[in-house]
Formats: structure tokens, sequence, C-alpha cells
DNA sequence: GGTTCAGCCTTACGGCGTAAGGCTGAACTG
DNA sequence: CAGTTCAGCCTTACGCCGTAAGGCTGAACC
């Protein structure tokens, strides 16, 4: 609660901080997952008009920014003192998780352009650590784009899919199944159905197939990039 | 260019159809570059108005569905009289040059949830293609997964950078590292530096590298998957 | 005691998606 | 032929949105 102490009402109203907007405006987008909230609704959960947010921020844009950054500061920076190859999954297993924490996040990111403190200081640790284990320059540079690239396009198939387990799938994959010429997709259809029966499948069991195999590749190439 | 073929039986004055409003759509989409156009500029454009496009889209939903279902009618088909992985290069280049053309499909894709005929007939081609070059169906969902994952992630992040070329890229990073306390994030910065100095840097390279090691572990795993 | 100014509010504008319902004229019915 | 139907388009209106312009209030400083 932001309540004052019941004294006056003449005392300074605790002031709204960025950090205590950004704050709110994450929970808000979490809590109805159709996105950033308007500013109106950030205002009314805030207690107050939604122009009186412009004192604080100078247009949306910029609180979207700090959105993302806040989302970016919950991913686990690498730690040291593991092998590059550790520490590049677990920030992977991290990061994934961030964002579908908060599915609006992907969504958010390929409007923004002015990275936030945390979006520096997470890309930055990343690179210390892949250039402690061992990597060029350029080959960083490699490694990055393919384990990012890899972990935004996974979550972003997985957030966009409308199912969330194995029971659901069934639920969405039989209309459409039905719906259409089971001839005319052969090799879909047979997919949609096996994997449908399989109850182990999961998003992370999956995740972690990919993400090995790149690691692999990555390990294997690490040395004949300049 | 609309008008209707002179045999028809039933000439009405030549009324809108689902293929003109969708090419239509696209084509604002794409001049803006703000994502999809609002029904009124495309209802304009058309000659007509807003609402007048209701009476052949439920909403605007189905319109941007249609739109997403274009984009992948864009992209080529794996070809069955080549190797699958020179096929699957080849589609996954011809599928980064649609999602580059139509900026706007990848944030549309993730707020849709119902294929058109183009999307399944797309996947189920792929999958055939894998399937025909030795992969089980498992090993079809991995490789498929891994694929689009990479292409769409790194898609995502190429159109989220605010530069197009290695001398955009000074133009931004110069003011980006003078802002920066310098020995704050070092490796970002030893890595702006280095690739900015770069002249040949590009992404349709650093594209293909990551490819390449993807394609090189799918190659080594084929067999390995149930 | 007067001035300044951070912090909040009020009002208003143009844009959005779309619900509800009206008009028009071609195509079919008898 | 007149009468009916109905696809195709338009008008109006509602409640949202981001935000420009400007007003009020009271604490803080000279």
């Amino acid at each position: 609660m932001t309540t004052q102490p019941a004294g006056t009402p003449a005392p300074r109203r605790n002031p709204l901080s960025k950090e205590l907007v950004l704050r709110t405006a994450v929970t808000l987008a979490d809590e109805a997952g159709t996105g950033a909230p308007s500013m109106r609704r950030l205002a009314e959960r805030l207690g107050v008009e939604s122009m009186s947010l412009y004192h604080h921020f100078r247009n949306k844009d910029v609180i979207l920014d700090g959105m993302v950054d806040l989302v970016f500061a919950e991913i686990e920076l690498p730690s040291d003192d593991v092998e590059w190859r550790a520490a590049m999954r677990q920030r992977a297993v991290s990061m994934r998780g961030a964002l579908i924490r908060h599915p609006w996040a992907i969504s958010l990111m390929d409007s923004r352009s002015s990275p936030g403190h945390a979006t520096l200081r997470h890309h930055d640790a990343v690179i210390g650590c892949l250039r402690s284990g061992g990597f060029s320059i350029a080959g960083a540079a490699h490694a990055l784009s393919l384990l990012d690239s890899y972990i935004y396009g996974f979550t972003l198939q997985e957030l966009s899919l409308p199912f969330r387990s194995p029971v659901e799938l069934e639920d969405v994959a039989g209309p459409i199944l039905e719906q259409i010429p089971r001839d005319k997709f052969p090799h879909l259809t047979e997919m949609i159905v096996d994997r449908a029966l399989k109850p182990g499948y999961a998003y992370t069991e999956e995740f972690g197939i990919g993400l090995d195999l790149i690691l692999d590749g990555l390990q294997r190439q690490r040395e004949s990039w300049p």
C-alpha cells in the first residue's frame, strides 16, 4: 500500500518514483496479459491521473523502455566461477524463464531502441563470460548472436502457440485436424498426431535439445573463429 | 486493374475481394513501417468506408491472420530435388528475406493463433523435406523447432537494431559509447568498437554463420533421434 | 513575504476498433 | 411485370487510447 501516515491532508503526499511506476507497469502487464497497460490504467492503479505520469516520463515509450530493462534485470548474470558452457546454458534457461514470466516483453523489445542499464550490464557480462572461455571477439559475437536468436525465437514461438500443455494441445489440434483435408498436409498431421500422443512432451525439454546442439557447435568452432 | 472479367454473369459494381483487401493491407503496412494499418486508412486506400470492410471480415484479427498468411506464401517451399540440407538452407534464407521485407510480420505473428492455408502448406513441406532426408518424426520436430527459432530470433533482433549498415552503426554506437562510462561495460564497448571498425560486417553473413552451425549439428544428430 | 517550482489535475483533440442500423440497386420470385 | 430479398456500402455513435496545453497547490528558498 502507498498510504499516507494517517495524520493530515496537508503534508506532501508521497510522490511517485520512476521505480514504483515501472514496477507497477510490469505488474499490470503481467496481470492483464494483453501487453503494456494504458497510461490511464497505470495511473489509476497508482492513485493518480494519467497526465501526472508525464512529469516523470517524457512519453510512454520511455516507460516501455524501463519495463523491458526491468525484465532484463531479472535474468541471472553468467557466473564466472563456472565453465563458459555451463554458464551460457544457465543464462539461456534463466532468460527464457524471464521472457515467459513476462509474455509482453518480447513484443515490446522489437519496438524499443535505447537499451537500459540492466540490459547493457547483461550483454557485457555474457560477452565477458565468452571471452574468458576462450572466444575471440568475433567468436563471441557469433556465439551471442546465435544464442540470443535461439532464445528469442524459441520463446516467441512458445508464447504464440495457443496451448501450454499436451492436454491442451490435443484440444487445439483436434478441431484443426478435422477441419483440414487430412491428405493435403500429410506430414503436418502425422507430426501433430505423433506429438500429441506423447504425454511427456514439454517445451522445457525441447528448448534444451536445441540449446545443447548449439552449445556443442560453439564448443567445436570456438577456436576456429579469428 | 480490379475490373471484372467480361464474361461473368453477375457483374456487381466491382466489389472488394478478400484478396484485394489483404494485398492492400500488406502494401500499406510495408509503406508505413508502423505495423498494420488502421481500418480507416485501409478503407480509405480502397476507396471505401471503414465499416464496409466488416462485410468481408468478421473483425480486424482475421485481416491480420490473412496478412501473415500472405507473407508465408512468399517463402519458397523447399524443393524436393535437393538434399535436405541445401533445401533447408535455402528455405531459411528465403524466410528471413520475407520477414525483412515485411517488418511488421514478426510482431503480428505472436498475437495470431489460427494459421492460414499457406502457413500450413509451408510447414507441411518443410517437415516433408526433413522426413525425406532421413529424419524421424521426433527428429524433424527438433530440427523444425531449432531452425524456426533461429530464423525468427535472428530476424527479430535484426529488425530491432536501429541501423541497417555498418556506417549507421558507427553513428548509433558513437553517442552510446560516449554516454556510457567506458570502463563499466568493457567487453561490450570492446565488441562494438571492434565490429564497427570492420567495414565488411553484415547481417547476411552473420545469419549464415549461425545457420551453418545449426545445420552441421542437425546433420550430426540426424540418426541419433528416435 | 514574495518567488519559484515540483507535483498533480482538468480539459480537450484526434485517432482507434467496432456495434447498430440505414440506404441502394441488382437479382431473383411470382 | 411488380414485389421481395439481400449483398454491399454508408452513417452515426460509443468508449477506449496517447498526449498537448495550461491551471492549481503548497513546500522551499531568497
